[in-house]
DNA sequence: TGTTAATATTTAACATGTTAATTAAGTTAG
DNA sequence: CTAACTTAATTAACATGTTAAATATTAACA
């Protein structure tokens, strides 16, 4: 019974363990981490959303409108990753609620220009301050360092993951 | 294809750049970031879900529920992050199919326990070693130590952020 | 003991995610 | 010029995400 080499504590997750059967801590999946990850960064900004009455989504497509002079719903779907489809049914709610605008590109019509309204504007600059307290406060907690080191092995598992596809 | 626009070098992104009025580079906030990266990886697995017709929340549950003995529906949402009202649908489209039971606890008749069928169990072992045989793989394209260290970040982002909350 | 509070799950209502089909406009080849 | 192909956006159908309300059971306690 000599435990040689590794002596792995109670269970390691499955990505650094040997897969074994690989039916072990499935909790603890990279996925799943994502999602968590993602949900706590989301979490920080719930007040706005609550202020605002808009949703996670509704607020990326304001923010990008807002940032951006003139971009395609094609565009703004790549940007926030939002699906087109989904895109489409959240721009229906925002016009109607006169925050932001659609408009067909004279140079080709099939494509359809987004822009913000006064209004959209108006609100999204009332909540850009708050919102930048908060991005700063972020960076501060966890270290700018180890967050900028985050978001490079995030790219870089995308563009690797991709690649291999 | 191939026509992706990564433009890594010509802006910095908002989180480690001066904040300014924040509303520049939008699209690489750190949700998204966590979003496309989950995107990605969940991508890798994609095969699984159509052989099986099943979506990746649904594996999500037959993974968990095959890899445990005996867990309460609560203790199954908690560890894959799907929420009770989700879950509940879920259940009930598997137990359609006959991959899962549900029978109360009979201590605590509120709890609902959730086991796999023989039925399940046979279909999640049967992609069990091409899911490892994955997850091998994209440990191996990324680098067990960048994966590790990448797991380590997210754990401790949430962490972080759940303490400041 | 009986009333109230807390817990586990489900249901409801609406927003979003996802895939496929549809519509309209632009592009290309014969 | 026009038929076939491509692209941009929308619509449809169904699954999931999210919040609040409903239901059933257990715990707390005066």
């Amino acid at each position: 019974m000599s435990n040689i080499k590794h002596e792995h504590r109670a269970s390691r997750n499955r990505w650094e363990s040997a897969p074994s059967h690989g039916l072990n801590d499935f909790s603890h999946t990279l996925p799943i981490r994502l999602l968590r990850a993602r949900h706590a960064a989301i979490n920080q900004f719930q007040p706005i959303y609550k202020k605002y009455d808009v949703t996670e989504q509704q607020w990326r497509v304001l923010r990008m409108v807002t940032s951006s002079t003139s971009l395609t719903a094609g565009e703004l779907s790549q940007a926030i990753f939002i699906s087109m489809p989904s895109l489409s049914r959240i721009m229906n709610s925002l016009e109607k609620r006169n925050l932001i605008r659609r408009r067909a590109d004279k140079d080709d019509l099939r494509k359809t220009i987004v822009s913000a309204t006064a209004a959209g504007r108006t609100m999204v600059a009332e909540a850009a301050t708050w919102s930048d307290t908060r991005y700063h406060d972020i960076a501060q907690w966890f270290g700018k360092k180890r967050l900028k080191e985050l978001q490079i092995l995030l790219d870089d598992l995308v563009q690797i993951l991709e690649q291999h596809q």
